[in-house]
DNA sequence: TTGATGTTTGCGAACGTTCCCAGGGCGTGT
DNA sequence: ACACGCCCTGGGAACGTTCGCAAACATCAA
């Protein structure tokens, strides 16, 4: 059986009592004889069972993840850099994923719920009243879904928009097409669009389709219809679907047409040509979506995050071009 | 706060002992009562609390993974094939992972081993003691990797590799390079050379290097050098490194090199051309992973897994060619 | 009718921890 | 010398659940 507390506080000669306080509260011993616990503990590799823990009260020390799919190669590097925040602030993080259906992110958050202090909910499906729901029985944090009252972390494009219409610009661009992939309600059209007009370059806008590889390849075929020289897709993922029907067609990327995808997933930059892409930093957001709900815990349970300013329940995610080789001057004509 | 056993025992007028048996032993309770207490339940929405459960000596319900990192794109599928099966057995899955290092890898094994019921260890970088100690303490099954006396999954490649040496002897290669980038001591050369030598096709290895896109950048550079006409490449990334490559020397995949991946990752199916690929199957190496744990786990409590059959502590995972557009005909001459 | 057997239920201890409360020791100001 | 306060420590209840034990009741054979 594993070592309790009770094996420490015989062996340094102290009580339960003591042995705790030199883990949870070291400034309320002595410390002789806080040496002499901790030395103790050490020899017999005791470490505090949390499930006891957790059952008096003290929380889990688990944040939970709940994200769209953990297989879209855009989240692997959020969830590990979220893993590596949260340990450095004391806890563990429980990922698991909705599909992006409203079943399996409710069985999902079941399975969970119980076992973390709050959870952060990604481009959640769920209606507004579950979420005011679910808000009201334990910390939570959106991200990519926007509820009035429940702190949230939205990714903000604009700013890497507006770098890539720049550079497309710059290239002599004067036709664009956007590849419409989004199955949500929040397109990133808009915001594309309006960055486009403001530098004067004409957009259409394709879709929207299915965020996949085979819309990317579809989508490719219709470029030349709308004498487009420029393709700004959804995400990476589309994007690479236009570069391999371009190839297909026998067109050269960037040299026929310049071709732009969104996250600057590990896809991009190992495409061939390499791919420029709108980089949302993974490790930006990991740390804001868990800092803000840690935040949030600390907020509902009295207990104060470790050293953690306070900010605000809303917090935006920057974004930026990465110019790499898919982007090119425009055809002389 | 949340609505405990006694709310529903009284609710349902029963002791709180019927009602826990209600839910774990629902046979010794007679059917009448026991509807009345799911009644009451699931009014109350009672569920119950994993950490008593656990701190009484039930297990947590939870199985740990840890890989060498959640963001090589060959894990997040088995990862999240692991979750799916392992909620359908009644388990959930927490993932960390380990760089690779030793430090790093003991670090997430202690942050998780007390809130598991047992560990999936996969290409652990400890060492054998360590690994047995730990077997000791905990159920344990390792991938990758072998140990005496503890559970194992092994990834087989022969028949992937048989296949692809098949289908370059078919396609007319004969001489072939393997750039090898395994940072572990098993490196998949030597069996990658006994197939090669089977059908007599004379094979170069190259490294070992890092396990890196770059890996293949370099590596393609020196094939010509060898008078080769087709590359088996250590996994999809150092593929894609080849194939990049190869483009900016002006050769054409598969005209005037073949090019081989091993994993078949997502980059496989998205790259230009797509690339033939050994594909490891993550559902069936995630599934076979997930119940030898549990099968371990139920073998040391004496508690039962839930109708797996009995398997040996050994499991072998096969491979197989996806054939793609990076290999073809070799040229003429 | 009686004893044996089986089924259904309740009581209460135990899991490992935290934290409130109280008590003892010691220094300080009067 | 006394009272007061502070620092350090120990005792013990509580968290929500499971499970061994035994009581209550029904069934059935002799």
């Amino acid at each position: 059986m594993a070592v309790t507390i009770r094996e420490v506080a015989s062996a340094a000669g102290v009580s339960v009592s003591t042995v705790s306080r030199a883990f949870t509260a070291p400034d309320q011993v002595q410390p002789t004889t806080r040496q002499r616990i901790l030395d103790a503990a050490a020899k017999l590799g005791y470490s505090p069972n949390p499930a006891a823990r957790s059952l008096r009260g003290g929380g889990t020390g688990t944040l939970g993840l709940i994200v769209p799919d953990i297989a879209n190669p855009f989240f692997p590097p959020i969830i590990k850099a979220m893993q590596a925040r949260a340990r450095h602030l004391g806890y563990t993080v429980l990922v698991a994923d909705s599909d992006e259906r409203e079943a399996d992110e409710l069985a999902a958050i079941a399975a969970v719920s119980k076992r973390v202090d709050g959870l952060i909910l990604w481009a959640s499906t769920l209606t507004e009243d579950r979420l005011h729901e679910l808000a009201g029985r334990m910390p939570l944090v959106v991200v990519n879904r926007h509820v009035p009252g429940i702190p949230e972390v939205r990714i903000s494009l604009s700013a890497g928009i507006a770098q890539a219409a720049e550079q497309l610009k710059a290239y002599g661009h004067r036709r664009c097409v956007f590849i419409n992939a989004s199955r949500a309600e929040l397109s990133r059209g808009k915001s594309i669009q309006e960055s486009f007009e403001a530098l004067d370059l004409s957009l259409s806008e394709l879709g929207p389709y299915e965020p996949r590889f085979e819309t990317g390849v579809h989508a490719a075929t219709l470029v030349a219809a709308h004498d487009a020289t420029a393709v700004i897709a959804h995400n990476d993922l589309v994007a690479l679907g236009v570069l391999h029907q371009m190839a297909n067609l026998g067109m050269s990327v960037p040299r026929d047409v310049s071709v732009i995808g969104i996250d600057d997933t590990l896809l991009a930059s190992v495409s061939t040509p390499s791919l420029t892409t709108i980089r949302i930093d993974p490790e930006e957001i990991a740390t804001r979506a868990g800092d803000l709900l840690i935040e949030t815990i600390a907020s509902t349970t009295g207990r104060t995050g470790q050293g953690l300013e306070v900010t605000s329940p809303f917090v935006e995610i920057g974004s930026r071009l990465i110019p790499r080789a898919s982007t090119g001057p425009a055809p002389a004509h």
